[in-house]
DNA sequence: CAAAAAAATTAATCTAGTTTAAGAAATAAC
DNA sequence: GTTATTTCTTAAACTAGATTAATTTTTTTG
């Protein structure tokens, strides 16, 4: 499956550099730099960007629409561990950056339009510019508070409230994606979530 | 309460260059740079190196013994989120980054030995050695791979076969550590712990 | 737009893990 | 080394959430 690469369009470069931006100040020739290595392509609903195997060479981030990260249990079950939306980055870090194969899945949930970076050039921009590996630190940083914060949650807090919490969070999101997908991101059984649900929400 | 630190000692000094090593290539000013701003420090049992309510100011890195990252839920009781053993970079991420009061305890479980930097120290670090940027980044993905993968196991398997891996994982740890702290990082109740030891382990 | 497939609901039964309470063992402190 | 404190264990009653299975609702597809 040959991915389809495109050159960034003049808004969604700009709207990136928007993004980098709010994390790290570039020059010109490091700007210029980045519409280099960095590509842009769409992603069809359901489609996957990595499959369980694959060594996962590309780093995704989301310009529009919703990815997931999951696997499949040895009983047969998907657990999904990850969303991604709009300014998420999304990869398996483990296969990407030791390039050994992944037991995960990233798919489209909706159309989606997404940035794409290859591993090697990825190494390479962090040689050449590193204020994007400056970048990466941050948005690893948070995203290691993040994964931190969940796990306090999962151990502090009721399934009923974290639905409730992800709900008050992200109203929207969870209006986009099916109810059983946001139940496994949970960890809850899909039955158990529609009990939830029943419960008079106030 | 004010921290007692001091200069690196020559053996802590070339062994945390030898750590360093293993993930970024430092030249001689480098590692001239790095003794000027890390501090050392000796850390008692029990003696906490953050408390809730203060703004996190230090990252701490374990040369000997154990911490604890754990905070206090509104019911009362102690949530142990992190442990902290040789190697291992032990902070309030959000806290230190943001400059933020930390809703966290970072306490030592044993007699330890840490080596310490201030947020500015950092900060100016960062800027002055890109590759100690680039070292943080690395040790934030492992971290956050670490994270993900905790999450995924507490949605796959049960309680007790978490136990299982973890005494598997770190056989030499589980002895050091208290039971019922385990059985709170674990997320689970001492009593469930004790139970589940109590059938013949295999 | 009709048929098929996917997603959500409901309800009964079941279980992994909690709660409460008390006692036993191990560590620490004087 | 005896006392006090901390840690660990056992057991009975309980509950949040899983499982199973059947039905309904929604979405997709030809």
């Amino acid at each position: 499956m040959k991915q389809t690469l495109n050159t960034l369009t003049p808004d969604i470069y700009s709207s990136f550099l928007d993004h980098l931006s709010r994390f790290v100040s570039l020059n010109a020739v490091e700007k210029e730099r980045i519409l280099e290595v960095f590509a842009f392509r769409k992603v069809k609903k359901k489609e996957n960007l990595l499959t369980e195997g694959q060594v996962c060479s590309y780093n995704y981030f989301v310009v529009k629409g919703c990815l997931r990260v999951y696997l499949i249990t040895n009983t047969g079950l998907e657990q999904i561990t990850q969303f991604g939306i709009e300014n998420w980055w999304m990869t398996d870090f483990d296969s990407f950056e030791n390039q050994t194969p992944s037991q995960f899945f990233i798919q489209a949930i909706e159309e989606s339009e997404v940035i794409v970076i290859e591993k090697n050039s990825l190494e390479s921009l962090y040689i050449e510019v590193p204020k994007i590996e400056r970048y990466f630190r941050i948005i690893l940083q948070k995203n290691f508070v993040a994964a931190q914060r969940r796990i306090l949650w999962i151990h502090t807090i009721s399934s009923e409230q974290r639905y409730r919490n992800f709900v008050e969070l992200f109203p929207s999101f969870v209006q986009r994606i099916p109810q059983y997908m946001l139940a496994s991101y949970l960890g809850i059984t899909p039955e158990f979530l529609s009990k939830i649900r029943a419960k008079k929400n106030p």
